[in-house]
DNA sequence: GGGTATTTGTCCGTATGTATG
DNA sequence: TCATACATACGGACAAATACC
């Protein structure tokens, strides 16, 4: 039984199940198939395809009564003998292949971005994005709130209290479309003149914002709590961005006492917050999730950030925050004039994603997805412990392993790219240079690659490492 | 292991895999199986429940596929540790009022926002969604181009050149969710101590973005060809902010000589651009539409800025600026750290929408609906040219009235909504404070209103007004 | 203790219902 | 009404693990 390489069309005007059909004739008559040769099972081949199984039966079905397969009930279906068929098919080219993309000569990615490839619910979204569609309600092409649907805001609202510990009602939310636009609209609530301290290393995209926004940010050194208080403090920052549930890139969890430590450093002198990014969260593998600092905020000095990118798609451009009331006011001065930036089609889609559980069951999903790639990599680490230690394991859908072998980043890098491997150098994370004594560090990211590309990409990992 | 008790509905709606899929999980979160325990076989399960074993199957498929369960083979399910999942529960956080719509009272508003409640293509929008939806293309969820996908640009910059008389290539276009948004990048490009040029009266949303990005703003008269090159010159700003195709809200189109002026003017001196606000283009009913003011831009100082907002609908958040070469390295520098904020998939249907002609004909059809509304108005006008005499009239969706009877727009307001009519003064337009004898005007829009609402608020309008 | 019957998850083809255009 | 596609439900065949003789 071999793979079946078919392209489908999905609305080319030619259906589905004829397009399988004439694929599989083809192969047939052309001798690709032979007589005896086992075919997909329906399931199989419905899945390699992403159609339904009734669709490949119909297919299959129609070949067996036209004698080019014969079906044996609970084993599958096998090609007959065709010989002496008579073929009446005089025109046709070959079908033609897209160009693959290229990878810059690298066979495998660890990238800390982006999700798994089929990892998007595209059943469910494309059932409820035709709900949607489909509603009579002519608002729902006008203009909407500013902040987001009040439906939508309730939903998310509701989402963050128990799933993050996060205190909030729907005034206080602000939808847009991603994180960089919503810090778009914090640097203005906040002031251009604010100085911004950032962990160092931390979220590169996140301080290009900020310097492109034009304000001043700093750096502060980490210890394995996280955003060391002291520093922070001599910094002058007024504004701290922070990510404690999943710091990237080191993956430390910030423990409760730095957690209070920071809200103090906040209430200490009036007009201070702290920006408290929340973007990967949803995926921790053991223990009880941490609630966000937000939850311990007693004094309306923390606005909450989160985001869809990760636990749906980065594509889909939805993220929301959630706003301390001291700050309510200055949106609504300022920050209110700005229409909202989701469609609103999209914004009742993922409300009734939220809703109704659909959510909850995907989170869950993608969870055991990652899990299983992430115990995968650790399993492989492993036979590596001469070469590396692993921080930041057991969440989010990255791990960072500090070499203690004497090698330098660029040199594991280079390594790993003459062997066709991409992995991260932790050298990239830090704003301005990086401290001393941290160490040289590599990022592997996993959300984007299958279990078996992990596998291979680890064996050669540890052999160009030894 | 011990027997569950589900009593199924098998005609509940409710699919029995379902139901049985939801019992364990709740048996599981509720922690009545506790980790580690087994679980009924298929067989087993099937015979007690008398269903089919695929249907068992297929809700311990779902569930292991959630975490819920592990499934070891030939020997059984086990119920896994689901600490830290998230269980979406009703809400028992904070809870908040929505705020209350005000119905204020009017029958018929003349609303200048907003489009023909219907007009929303939504069979070719929802099969064109169906149809991205169902494409298998794995980078469709994945982070695209912060500017915005290459072939949407590819499409965009096709369309402004044979209908606008634009000239740009998909390298100068740059996407987002709505005007106010590119207002807010464009900012960020232009530096924040740009002085602001704008028509007086202008569009209030546009100065209040550009005020909350802390720009000064400085209003520059207009006289009937739109305005004036010489205040413009004397007001030391260094951007102008123009609607040349049909300015809002006095409605004019201005001629081709004021247009060179103003091209003129922004050559005279390097780093000075005009921005052009092209947002109701599409919408002329006699004569040919005039092409853009980008066309005639010899010296790369025009940024043109378009939507959909008005053709299609101002709900799917979609706008684009075509940026002049001299701005484009500045936006590599700066506006490419902001990650595009249109969902891919929305990006991909308008792209389709537009390839396919689907557009095109949506504009003819629209165009017919506005003009029909446009004409019915002005036929009603014509009864009423001793109260008022209309401008801005064959374009766009509204028009102005300037009262000839001695009426302030107060009144006139004030009489229309003791009879149930919303109809907009022409003051709130004024970003400081209206200029010296332009007279009492009144803004009647028409694209939400159908018919018959119209022919009934002119008829209220011609009584009260009288 | 080694062969055998049974249990189990998994995979298979099949049939029917349902939504959409 | 009909074609297309997907959802739901059914029961048999198989190999691996296990229990039993």
């Amino acid at each position: 039984m071999k793979e079946l390489l078919i392209s489908l069309e999905h609305n080319g005007g030619i259906p589905l199940y004829e397009q399988i059909y004439q694929y599989i004739k083809t192969e047939i008559a052309d001798g690709k198939i032979i007589a005896g040769e086992k075919l997909p099972s329906s399931r199989a081949l419905s899945r390699q395809l992403s159609v339904s199984r009734s669709t490949v039966d119909l297919a299959y079905e129609q070949l067996e009564s036209e004698g080019y397969l014969e079906s044996r009930p609970c084993i599958g279906h096998f090609a007959c003998d065709i010989e002496g068929f008579v073929q009446v098919e005089p025109n046709k080219g070959k079908t033609s292949q897209a160009p693959k993309r290229r990878r810059e000569g690298y066979s495998i990615d660890f990238a800390v971005n982006g999700i798994d490839p089929g990892g998007f619910p595209q059943n469910i979204w494309r059932k409820i994005s035709r709900q949607v569609l489909s509603d009579e309600d002519a608002g729902m092409f006008q203009l909407g709130d500013s902040q987001g649907e009040w439906k939508l805001r309730e939903a998310i609202a509701s989402y963050l209290h128990h799933a993050r510990g996060v205190e909030a009602v729907a005034e206080q939310i602000v939808v847009g479309a991603g994180n960089d636009y919503l810090l778009m609209l914090l640097s203005m609530l906040l002031g251009k003149s604010s100085k911004i301290a950032m962990e160092n290393p931390s979220y590169d995209n996140a301080w290009r914002c900020f310097r492109s926004l034009g304000h001043e940010v700093v750096s502060i050194p980490l210890d394995e709590a996280g955003m060391k208080p002291s520093e922070l403090e001599e910094s002058g920052a007024r504004i701290a961005y922070v990510m404690p549930s999943h710091q990237f890139p080191m993956g430390m969890v910030m423990p409760l006492k730095r957690r209070l430590q920071l809200l103090a450093w906040a209430k200490r002198q009036s007009g201070r917050y702290l920006i408290e990014d929340d973007y990967d969260s949803e995926f921790r593998y053991i223990g009880k999730p941490i609630p966000a600092l937000q939850g311990y905020d007693q004094h309306e000095t923390v606005i909450y950030i989160g985001t869809f990118s990760k636990a749906i798609a980065p594509s889909i451009r939805i993220s929301y925050m959630v706003l301390p009331a001291t700050l309510l006011q200055q949106y609504r001065e300022l920050g209110s004039n700005f229409s909202v930036t989701i469609s609103k089609v999209d914004q009742k889609i993922i409300e009734i994603f939220l809703r109704e559980g659909y959510f909850e069951r995907h989170l869950n999903r993608m969870r055991a997805l990652y899990k299983g790639k992430h115990d995968l990599i650790l399993k492989n680490l492993k036979d590596m412990t001469s070469i590396c230690q692993v921080f930041g394991e057991n969440a989010g859908v990255h791990l960072l392993l500090k070499l203690k072998n004497g090698m330098t980043e660029e040199e594991a890098c280079r390594l790993a790219k003459e062997a066709g491997i991409k992995v991260y150098p932790l050298l990239a994370y830090f704003p301005d240079c990086r401290q001393a004594g941290d160490g040289e560090g590599i990022l592997l990211g996993y959300a984007t690659l299958k279990e078996d590309e992990i596998q291979r990409g680890m064996n050669i990992l540890k052999e160009v490492w030894s």
